[in-house]
DNA sequence: AATCCACACAACCGCCTTGTT
DNA sequence: CAACAAGGCGGTTGTGTGGAT
């Protein structure tokens, strides 16, 4: 079988690698006239030498025209953080609350920026330890750099505008009762309970989530006097010295000392 | 100036699900 | 209902780039 694939593979000389411009400009020619999908007849009758996925992936990680490109804001970054609490590494589900981002970004953002931050500390990422930690050091640290751009640029039109609502503080809130800001939240954060939310990217998840809930006096004392980030210059770590040693020494009593990661 | 290293991100791979015949 | 193809998803790898030494 494997052999059968790979005479097709030569017969037709499957290009593979980085994208050039002139294919490209071939695949969006080919889905301005043609539109998406049917990847793999896209493929044969494109001119183009690359599979069906490899044009899909392409098209969808890049060249579609809604892809937004550029840092991720602290929303943005927020939200992924609420989000694979709840779902784990559900790339695309989470990618349906970000317009404009991709799977591949948001994985990408997560194993480059999040799970480092993990390996500095040598904790598990997937450990309720440093999920704790995110929640209590670097959640509210995005909230308040959300905050603070917020009263910047009140004349400024976001981007990605929030509606204003009713505050939410009902208990029973997906995010208020997961999440826990600076509670422990090894015991009610498992993946076994996620919340069976309909995502649509129609739909905004601050409003879906309640996350406008999260003002100051929904994080915990010791979150936000973080969070307020005394000496903090520039924002470049997700936590300071004493917050990782802090989260270290937890892991440490709560392991006993031993597991850490290599 | 050269080399090394870490990081970010694009792209690929394999598996699973879904739709079609 | 089975077989197959296509699409979708998550994990992993490859590569370009910028900073440190």
């Amino acid at each position: 079988m494997s052999s059968k694939k790979g005479a097709k593979c030569e017969e037709f000389e499957l290009r593979r690698g980085p994208w050039t411009l002139e294919e490209d400009t071939m695949l969006i020619h080919y889905i301005a006239r043609h539109g998406e999908g049917r990847w793999n007849l896209l493929a044969r009758c494109s001119g183009l030498k690359r599979t069906g996925k490899s044009c899909r992936l392409r098209w969808l990680n890049y060249l579609k025209p809604d892809v937004k490109r550029g840092n991720l804001s602290p929303e943005e970054q927020f939200l992924i953080l609420e989000l694979h609490s709840k779902w784990g590494n559900r790339w695309s589900r989470i990618a349906q609350f970000l317009p404009g981002r991709t799977d591949n970004e948001i994985k990408n953002y997560w194993r480059t920026r999040v799970q480092k931050q993990a390996r500095q500390l040598k904790i598990d990422a997937n450990s309720s330890i440093f999920r704790d930690a995110l929640r209590c050091y670097w959640m509210p640290r995005l909230l308040d750099q959300m905050s603070l751009a917020d009263s910047s640029s009140n004349s400024n039109p976001n981007p990605n505008p929030i509606p204003q609502q009713v505050h939410n503080t009902d208990s029973s809130d997906p995010v208020m009762s997961t999440s826990c800001y600076g509670q422990s939240s090894s015991t009610n954060c498992s993946m076994d309970r996620l919340p069976e939310l309909a995502p649509s990217p129609y739909e905004d998840p601050f409003l879906a989530y309640g996350l406008d809930a999260l003002d100051s006096a929904a994080v915990p004392a010791v979150a936000t006097d973080c969070a307020a980030g005394g000496g903090g210059s520039d924002w470049e770590g997700l936590w300071s010295m004493d917050e990782a040693w802090h989260v270290r020494k937890q892991h440490e009593e709560e392991c006993g000392g031993g597991i850490f990661l290599q």
